[in-house]
DNA sequence: ACGATGATGAAC
DNA sequence: TTCATCATCGTA
């Protein structure tokens, strides 16, 4: 098991939405560390991606989306949640991955409740350090990455509201 | 189906 | 400075 680094996030947000995909996000909270499998992202692919926040240019909130691979997003939606996204590449590119569940937790805005994150990382690295990090891993066998619609995002138009860019873990049939 | 609740960005 | 909108969730 290896710490996914920079060079990962490094390609187009739709791969790395997909390889994320199985793999695990960690964080530290109080002394405790914690790993989960992730189950669902959705990939925002560039500026001309009319459901990113990166189509209305490079401003104070999107400014980070414009940073290194492998840097955290996190933003204030709805006036009560927090999401939690990476930067992909490549730098000066904003393009991002939402995280959307991980095992056992499931949606965005209660994800970032459960590692009790806020705005104080966003901009910063998602490594050790920050307390904040992906390692590799692989998908259980009997499951597959499907893709569908992502959630929330009508404004877009149909054009771009149905791209199939959010991925998830199909679970392997109960027999 | 809808309200909570505040930041964001665009219009004025 | 106002205003509609929002990468959601819990209750109904």
């Amino acid at each position: 098991m290896t710490i996914l680094n920079p060079l990962f996030f490094d390609r187009p947000a739709d791969r790395v939405a997909h390889d994320l995909i199985g793999c695990c996000l960690n964080w530290t909270r109080s002394d405790d560390s914690h790993s989960r499998m992730i189950t669902e992202t959705e990939a925002y692919i560039g500026p001309h991606d009319l459901a990113s926040h990166a189509a209305r240019g490079r401003t104070k909130r999107t400014e980070v989306m414009f940073g290194e691979p492998g840097t955290l997003y996190l933003y204030f939606v709805y006036g009560m949640h927090w999401m939690l996204n990476v930067v992909t590449g490549p730098a000066g590119y904003p393009a991002a991955v939402l995280i959307r569940a991980v095992q056992d937790i499931n949606g965005p805005a209660r994800l970032t409740k459960a590692m009790a994150l806020t705005g104080s990382l966003n901009g910063k690295q998602a490594d050790e350090e920050n307390g904040v990090w992906f390692t590799d891993d692989t998908r259980p066998p009997r499951t597959k990455v499907i893709r569908s619609a992502r959630i929330g995002v009508e404004y877009a138009g149909p054009v771009w509201s149905l791209k199939p860019l959010r991925f998830s873990l199909r679970p392997a049939k109960i027999s």
